[in-house]
DNA sequence: GGCATATAGTTGTTTATACAACTATCCAAA
DNA sequence: TTTGGATAGTTGTATAAACAACTATATGCC
């Protein structure tokens, strides 16, 4: 039996994402008033570097679920940042290894703060338990669509 | 006290809206299969028309969340497809109103099966009380950050 | 009536996404 | 050892988003 309990409304916003879009608005602001000149994609890629540098673009690409080109040019315009470096692999010479500058190391406590600051303000005023099951719901979503 | 009870991971998917990127490419291939040449903010766009056709291109921008140069832009092409029509106002020589041609109105109930059937798919084995909770938490979200 | 201000929409620019087509390299099987 | 298929990354093209700057029209106040 479908799961079928959306009035039509309330479909427009799930499918939009309205939540997220709003979320990532508010990040940028703080990124922007705070002088980082990062967007959002391009952090987005910085997080996963910032946990692990060193890795592929394909891997950069699994991480953040963009395809090859996407990944491509965010990286093309970090370069042009600054903030990484492409290395070729020894081992493979298909492969683009990813490192940090000094500099884009220097960015990740402040935007990591920004980023918690930004979903402590979401979820202000939301219970833990509710939160906890939202969490669980879009994990599932994700897993049936992808 | 914040609501700080995310692991690293978790606070990225929320932010990057990991789901709801999900539903819409869905949604997306779904279109294209169906042979509807339509993209996903060309039918958000649409949604709201074929609630209420002749309305103004800001209202446009308030329902959909978008700014005014996204709508002018997303009206120029649906008016390309020959899905819209802009006609000025009698009243506010400012004002578009925008409405549906017939080819677009033969679409919607294709376009919102389709739309229905990727939400379905989504939330194939979530109970639905827990659909519930995650909507409350995404329009609290909303709220929090508009 | 005339002017300041607000509102509706457009245009320019930069960044990002998706898809298709492409190059370079690797690997495995004949 | 060659060759065919897979994998990593790039480039071209269309669509879209965000921001700033702009034009045109309306409105309210003197």
């Amino acid at each position: 039996m479908p799961n079928n309990q959306f009035k039509k409304g309330e479909l427009y916003s799930f499918i939009t994402g309205k939540a997220s879009t709003a979320i990532a608005r508010r990040l940028q602001k703080k990124f922007n008033a705070a002088g980082l000149h990062i967007t959002i994609e391009q952090w987005s890629v910085l997080y996963h570097l910032w946990k692990q540098e060193g890795i592929s673009q394909q891997e950069l690409c699994n991480a953040t679920f963009r395809d090859k080109p996407s990944i491509t040019r965010l990286v093309d315009n970090l370069e042009k940042l600054n903030l990484v470096k492409r290395v070729a692999s020894d081992n493979d010479r298909r492969i683009n290894l990813i490192y940090l500058t000094r500099q884009a190391q220097k960015l990740q406590e402040e935007a990591m703060t920004l980023a918690e600051e930004t979903l402590n303000e979401a979820l202000e005023t939301v219970p833990p338990d509710k939160v906890d099951v939202c969490k669980e719901v879009l994990q599932i979503v994700y897993d049936n669509l992808k």
